[in-house]
RNA sequence: GUGGCAGUAGCUCAGUUGGAUAGAGCAGCGGUCUUCUAAACCGCAGGCCCCGGGUUCGAAUCCCGGCUGCCACGCCA
């Protein structure tokens, strides 16, 4: 018996190639209202509609062409309502899918089969320098990480790249305080990031001061740009001491760029820009700035893209210009995606028309340009988000506090577990929690920041995805096996919460592909969470150990196999799964 | 003013791109541990899908018009 990794995208391919209508006839085929079938396939009604047909007829004729096709030896098939075509995959083909899908490497050989295997920058996280990353860098870090590894499984080749903000005038202002007070960059202390930003908050209070001193902050500045060695040398400590500091964040968020090219790494190659936007005619002079327009476009007919100002300095539309062009001509960038708050989206939008117009005109070829937007970090008040200081949140505090109160937890549910590894199960469910609450909900609404929501733990939360692995794992360390072992002489499953469970695994193909649709990462939560459920539905109606033998095989198969999916997606959701909690 | 996003249960949110009787979690009420981890499971209750038109076999979803909230819009990123 044949099986689809995709049932859905099998059925699809499968009903398309058997039927005889004409060419634009799509099958339509989706999972289906579990009262009707597994999947059904809807496609004949518009399809009918189009012609004046009669749907219900045409669903027939259909239907009996795949009833005696191999295809669709272990489906049942029937036709209800004005010609909705369901699909029930038989306990046979069931077992049989199980049997074809093994391991977490059969799972990624079943999702890459219908990748497109482009090279793919992921743009994501982007920090500034000298500032502490805080609960609004957290969206875009934990995402874009999502979103690389999500494309990596599919085959893509993917390079993920930091761009972060290490070239902006904020430099004229710390430099000037950095020198004003004597501070000493070689011997920082505990704190760098902190007393760097204290910097930074001088030299703002004296940027505002008065005229000369902006000038004197200005003229810091300029020095910079101009290559002055000592100022240079400042900006490399501040730089490499940031850098530091995020990399411990990333450390604990297990996430990995392969390069890390900030604006800076730009400010050679923005000339280029200047001229060939200039030569193509795309570019005009306004107000003393360099800008494009878009006639034919409603709003950027009048409101500009400026890629120079009026002093001569570049911005980060002219460094964002530069960076597709980099991506493209030396990375062999063929789809670039930017993982960013929507606030930016005109920015985005002027960005790519530029880019589709410039390339065009110099013949360069045009890569796939999408901003993966988000909401954004809001307060209780619906404001954008700040304490009740005025601040932000620490990413470093929140994950400490979401450890500490996991610690508390898993202390009072398990008191007998090593401190060690109490600890270790407090980092991964804490961090695990704060990141899950963050890729769990839809990534375009904004996002209202709360502590006792970012740090739940209970719902919908990761603990509840890792309580489910955990207890697997210990079925199998009870029952003294591997997963995978067991197997043997298992029959076709037969209880209500088996087949649920196995159908459930079977969905984890079409699941994925509306995930990776509009890559929304939240889709592979909920996947998560309705498998962790069905399993957790099974695990407390069906025991395990002590069945006989057939139907001990048959449960350790959907054990290992609910491990295999539930690892394969958390990992992708960047969540350490463990073997107890 | 121009444009974008959003409005679904008391609260927080899903809703597979137009499919069948709109779903979860939390909060509430009731039940389930001598048996593989109760961070769990089972059940009950909870709805003017912002409002008004339209499109069609069918609309939370698409179109038009409103209302409300948030965001962006010349030298910050």
């Amino acid at each position: 018996m044949q099986t689809w990794f995709n049932p859905a995208r099998g059925l699809e391919e499968a009903i398309a190639s058997l039927s005889s209508l004409e060419a634009d006839f799509r099958p339509d085929v989706r999972i289906a209202d579990p009262r009707f079938g597994d999947f059904q396939a809807n496609g004949v009604l518009p399809y009918a509609k189009a012609r004046k047909a009669n749907p219900r007829a045409l669903a027939t004729e259909l239907v009996s062409k795949l009833r005696g096709n191999d295809a669709f030896a272990g489906l049942s098939i029937d036709i209800a309502g004005p010609g909705f075509i369901n699909f029930v995959l038989s306990p046979a083909y069931l077992l049989n899918w199980m049997g074809d899908y093994k391991t977490g490497a059969d799972l990624a050989r079943g999702l890459a089969a219908s990748g497109s295997h482009e090279t793919v920058v992921v743009d994501y996280s982007s920090p500034n320098t000298a500032k502490e990353m805080h609960v609004g860098h957290i969206r875009s870090t934990v995402i874009g990480e999502t979103l690389a590894r999500l494309l990596a499984i599919r085959g893509d080749k993917v390079i993920r790249d930091n761009h972060i903000g290490d070239w902006g005038t904020q430099f004229g202002m710390l430099i000037w305080a950095v020198k004003n007070e004597n501070y000493d960059l070689d011997h920082p202390g505990e704190n760098v990031i902190g007393e760097l930003q204290d910097l930074y908050a001088k030299g703002y209070a004296h940027y505002k001061e008065s005229d000369e001193a902006a000038a004197k902050v200005r003229e810091e500045l300029v020095k910079l740009q101009n290559g002055d060695a000592e100022n240079l040398a400042i900006w490399e400590k501040i730089t490499s001491a940031s850098k530091g500091a995020f990399d411990k964040i990333y450390a604990r968020l297990d996430i990995h760029f392969d390069l890390t090219l900030g604006e800076s790494f730009y400010r050679d190659k923005v000339e280029r820009i200047y001229r060939e936007l200039t030569e193509t005619g795309l570019a005009v002079e306004s107000d003393g700035a360099l800008v494009v327009f878009h006639p034919e476009h409603k709003r950027f007919a009048t409101q500009p893209f400026i890629i120079r100002k009026a002093d001569g300095a570049s911005n980060y539309a002219t460094t964002d210009l530069a960076t597709i062009l980099y991506r493209v001509e030396e990375l062999g960038a063929t789809d670039i995606i930017y993982v960013v708050d929507s606030r930016q989206s005109d920015h985005f939008e002027q960005l790519f028309l530029t880019v589709e117009k410039w390339f065009k005109a110099k013949g360069y070829r045009l890569p796939r340009l999408r901003h993966v937007s988000f909401g954004t970090v809001l307060g209780e008040n619906g404001k954008p988000f700040k304490t009740k200081e005025g601040g932000t949140v620490k990413l470093r505090d929140l994950l400490d506090e979401a450890v500490e109160r996991s610690l508390t937890i898993v202390t009072t549910k398990n008191p007998d577990l090593p401190e060690v590894e109490k600890r270790q199960i407090a980092e991964a469910v804490g961090v695990g929690s704060v990141r899950y609450a963050d890729l769990s909900q839809n990534r375009t609404s904004d996002y209202v920041f709360s502590w006792d929501k970012m740090l739940a733990l209970e719902g919908n939360t990761a603990p509840y995805l890792l309580y489910a692995v955990a207890r697997i794992r210990s079925i199998f360390r009870k029952a003294e096996l591997a997963p995978g072992q067991g197997e043997e002489g298992a029959l076709p499953f037969e209880t209500p919460e088996e087949l649920a469970l196995a159908k459930k695994l079977a969905a984890f193909g079409p699941a994925m592909d509306a995930v990776f649709g509009d890559l929304r990462p939240h889709l592979l939560a909920n996947y998560l969470f309705e498998l962790s459920g069905t399993f957790s539905s099974f695990y407390n109606a069906n025991r395990v150990m002590g069945e006989a033998a057939p139907v001990k095989a048959r449960r350790l198969i959907l054990c290992a196999r609910t491990l295999a999916v539930m690892e394969t997606g958390m990992n992708l959701l960047g969540l350490r799964v463990l073997e107890r909690m």
